[in-house]
DNA sequence: GTTGTCACTCTCAAGGGGAGAGTGCCAGCG
DNA sequence: CGCTGGCACTCTCCCCTTGAGAGTGACAAC
């Protein structure tokens, strides 16, 4: 059902008035503050309509109006207009993704932040997870005769550092010649084939298999998606009335749980998507909003960027600022990694 | 001044009783849950005395009593005798580091996990902070023509990763006879020193600027701490009575700030310290307690483990694991790195 | 369709007991 | 001289009430 232009616009005012303030706002303050042509009384007459249609809602009689999810759903699909990052945010954004360590775990972690900071909301970046890691490149360095840094660059954008203990003693020179010698064996390759590789010595055997265990053990990690920004929500007045939502937040944030709340199915989409209220799973975001933006899904299972805040949120921003790190997420891995298969 | 044998066990049970409960304990609660042989009306004078010699307080006339600043402080130095880690939780703890990506970060990393949730209390582990750094080891892999990811192994137990764009191409073959040439050049030198080696063409021109950067960036990034546990704290049952304090902590850590509650007097010190209440310096901490613990001295600003909790933490085994895990990291960089000077 | 008005409803903060918990003190006892 | 039982006193906590304030809903008039 369409709105008239009036009500679509008090509905705006109502919303974004409510974004800022985090008060159910009354028909006199949105005459007065937006100077509005109609009396107080008429905008109550509208608002009216616009919570029978379900666009609004009243915490109790005598408050002002607060809009409904349904309401921010609206906004969200006709309302709020398309933003995007200021050019110059755009461009120091992408020179501290070149200054960072280059591996996805990293830039994870960076988005994280930025977005955290920008935002003032829980910002949760997740790399895709590969379905198994193909060596791109074996180093390994000496740290001593029975100890050496195993250092391997994976075609799937990261970089695995180990340390592997030496059964007969190994000097530098050797070490470096069975880097080379291995690296022929083991490029391009995942665990499984890894573990085919025939070993010259013990050494090379010690080296193989510490390799094809990280291969493995680094397929189960890479879920640890970077978090940021938990203080900007949790001081959010919706959190203050329950201090057990802050504390189940924090508990899952402690323990690098909030994964949980990204439902699988919004990532599987592929495209950018917003969950408003009940549409989250989980009860804790019940009065919260989730911004998602999948990228990476030619590495593995997708990642994905993650925005969560009160329903009561700035969308635009938040939605540029997802869809803008997502795509450079891609393109730092792409770039790097040269868009593996 | 001494306290007798009696009133001494009266202050540790109560004390013991405090960590436990949370509530302030009264005459009768003591005597009938400890089934001493004397009446509440003895322990009652008891605790008058105890309160008299600072030891003890009251919130309020009708209230049980509650350790001061002063009673934790005896607790700590006579009462609570000197813990242990289980031999069990040692080992697997252990293996834990080395199945790590070996670097001092990761090391603290894990280590403030490990920590957060063996206690319950917010833990914070910041490595050391090198005034320099220097290459024990340089690595070039080559992403493409025009772009390196560069390796640089650090004897102040860090490993550092870099893109370097390369202005003139380079395949994978040249590169890495560069990074052996350059390896001899440059092993054993800081950033200062790098920027003095000759170079043969721009490329190697551009591997040494970045090269000499990032070891002077690094040195900045490295005070970065590992915090874990923030839900333990904040789930306090002191900080539910004051929502914009846990707000402040959370803000803390947010921002990676709480290493400006650790005073640096009790880093530079050398051994493991507790400061009880007023002892800390910040007002954030006023109900709280530290426990730091710091190592690695030889390789730069001394880093620390640290333990924050309420005043009504467990000491025994606060102490007990910081000390442990200092220990083992400091044991790790020297096994690993090989004790730089 | 719009406006001014007024009664109505609900929240929020402040104030007022009553119950409960625990102490301080005192007199008596071994 | 230290220990004990008893009793008055104090303070918190919770529930209830009350009054002020805010905002709506409805209606009659324009």
């Amino acid at each position: 059902m369409a709105l008239s232009d009036r009500r679509e616009s008090i509905l705006q005012i109502v919303i974004q008035d409510y974004i800022e303030t985090a008060t159910p706002v009354a028909s006199r303050h949105v005459v007065e503050r937006y100077a509005l042509p109609t009396s107080a009384a008429t905008i109550r007459h509208e608002m009216r309509l616009l919570e029978s249609e379900g666009y609004l809602t009243h915490p109790h009689t005598s408050a002002g109006r607060v809009p409904s999810n349904r309401g921010y759903r609206h906004f969200v699909q006709s309302l709020m207009g398309h933003a995007e990052l200021g050019v110059a945010e755009q461009a120091t954004v992408r020179h501290q993704f070149f200054q960072a360590a280059p591996a996805v775990d990293e830039w994870a972690e960076l988005a994280a932040n930025v977005l955290a900071r920008s935002l003032g909301l829980l910002a949760v970046v997740a790399p895709p997870q590969p379905q198994r890691l193909r060596v791109r490149q074996l180093e390994l360095i000496s740290l001593n005769d029975l100890l050496a840094l195993m250092i391997v660059v994976v075609q799937e954008a990261r970089v695995i550092r180990q340390l592997t203990p030496l059964p007969a003693p190994c000097p530098p020179e050797q070490l470096d010649a069975m880097a080379h010698r291995l690296n022929s064996d083991v490029n391009g390759h995942d665990a499984d084939t890894v573990r085919t590789v025939p070993a010259a010595d013990a050494d090379e055997q010690a080296v193989l298999d510490t390799l094809a265990r990280v291969l493995d053990r680094d397929v189960e990690r890479s879920g640890a998606a970077s978090i940021a920004g938990l203080g900007g929500v949790v001081g959010q007045p919706e959190f203050h009335a329950e201090p057990e939502r802050s504390l189940q937040l924090i508990d899952l944030v402690d323990r690098q749980a909030i994964t949980e709340l990204v439902p699988s199915a919004a990532i599987e989409e592929g495209g950018l998507r917003v969950l408003i209220g009940e549409d989250n799973p989980s009860d804790l975001l019940q009065d919260c909003s989730l911004v998602v933006a999948p990228y990476g899904a030619a590495y593995g299972r997708a990642g994905y960027v993650a925005i969560i805040g009160p329903t009561r949120m700035n969308y635009s921003r938040s939605v540029a600022a997802a869809r803008f790190h997502s795509a450079l997420l891609q393109e730092m891995m792409d770039t790097v990694y040269g868009g593996a298969a």
